[in-house]
DNA sequence: TCCTCTTTGTGTACGCTGTACACAAGAGCA
DNA sequence: TGCTCTTGTGTACAGCGTACACAAAGAGGA
């Protein structure tokens, strides 16, 4: 804090980080910088890992740089959440793309809904700081159909399950009646389980049962809803 | 932090919480006073309000004190998340109580299945904070039966919707072959429902429709178990 | 009663966080 | 060239968890 007051410029090795030592002055993209360098830090420790501090750090910059991008830590993680959501879109979406229109519309609308289930339990399996980042509480929700939380069909997590259950009443599988509110049902079931095995009881338990329990789960919610 | 120095002991009204101001220096209980002030944090800002620092404060009595009694913060947060759990365990027991066993074992077992979801989901929308705090994810997890975490009977919430599941299979509700593991489901379907309900998008919906899913959700569960 | 030991609360200090405010470097435009 | 607006810097503060040394007071024995 004090000592000889070597001149601050020096490397900074305690840093920890690389400090690229840009010599612009100005950065060029901090905002989208400081999201990506928050998305690394969510991937590995959740939401509560993005600091913002330890973000600005990464990218060589002063703290208090990222308030000319972001009005708060808070907005930064919304941002972050954000592309979590999108991750999980995208997820979604790549699982449901091989599956081709069948020619019994019947089957392939249950397969989508599945697809979607299994492709929702394995990206909070695999990305599972990202999937805690993507249902972290913020406060307030303006959360309306952002596209910055889309997959490339430009659709969410949440109405990716929605149209799936949508193609399940064209194909005769769901009555009518019933699809107003659904998906609030099969999300219900899906999330819980997600968070069961991410941290809760099921937290290490052996892949081959978690799988069982995802198939089991998937049915029950297609027989229950 | 320096002006004329005034006398520490000053009644220090900036403390904001009333210091009781005991005259025993030991305070006689600390510990159990401890817990029961992170209780109250976390009844009104969930896990991350219960900040050891205030839980002090409101003791009147110095930071480093709690270290006495708990490890750390994250031990401290421990004690609060069995006692928001022990509190559920509570609510799901009331629930249950006025149902005598009925006549016909059948009935009865749906009920009490039924009771076991309607309570969760009531205590999530009631006791928001605490339920929070109750799932809290922790490090590591020993967290095995811990009496802590039960009811007045003895068993935890998870215990209980397993009680509630075994009569269920003793009144031919569900077939024995699908008993194993149909706690993680059941609890999977209604915590999801609740999480949704407290931080997801139906969070601010009408008291009525939430009611309206949780009916349909735990007959999702009982059709597709 | 006095002495000693152990428990439990105190004082001080550190590093970390988010963030407010004034300032400076540089880009873009006149 | 000079002006202005944007964006990064410096300094500062309060709040947090927590480490370490110290002190007050019970508990137990002499």
């Amino acid at each position: 804090m004090d000592s000889v007051h070597i001149k601050p410029r020096a490397p900074r090795s305690k840093g920890r980080r690389r400090p690229p030592r840009r010599r612009t002055y100005r950065h060029g993209d901090l905002r989208r910088a400081l999201l990506e360098a928050g998305i690394a830090l969510a991937r590995v420790g959740g939401p509560e890992a993005v600091v913002l501090r330890e973000a600005t750090r990464r990218l060589g910059v002063v703290p208090n740089a990222a308030y000319r991008h972001f009005a708060s830590r808070q907005e930064l993680l919304r941002g972050v959440r954000a592309a979590a959501l999108s991750a999980l879109a995208v997820a979604i979406e790549k699982e449901l793309s091989p599956l081709a229109p069948s020619d019994l519309p019947a089957d392939m609308a249950r397969a989508r809904l599945r697809a979607v289930g299994s492709a929702y339990l394995r990206f909070a399996q695999k990305e599972t700081g990202l999937f805690r980042t993507a249902f972290a509480v913020l406060d307030d929700a303006p959360t309306a159909a952002d596209p910055e939380m889309a997959g490339e069909s430009g659709l969410n997590p949440f109405q990716l399950l929605g149209a799936a259950l949508d193609r399940m009443v064209e194909g005769g599988e769901l009555p009518a009646a019933r699809r107003p509110g659904a998906e609030y049902l099969a999300w219900s079931a899906v999330h819980g389980l997600a968070i069961l095995m991410i941290d809760g009881p099921l937290r290490r338990s052996p892949r081959a049962q978690l799988d069982d329990l995802g198939h089991r789960l998937v049915e029950m919610v297609e027989k229950g809803l």
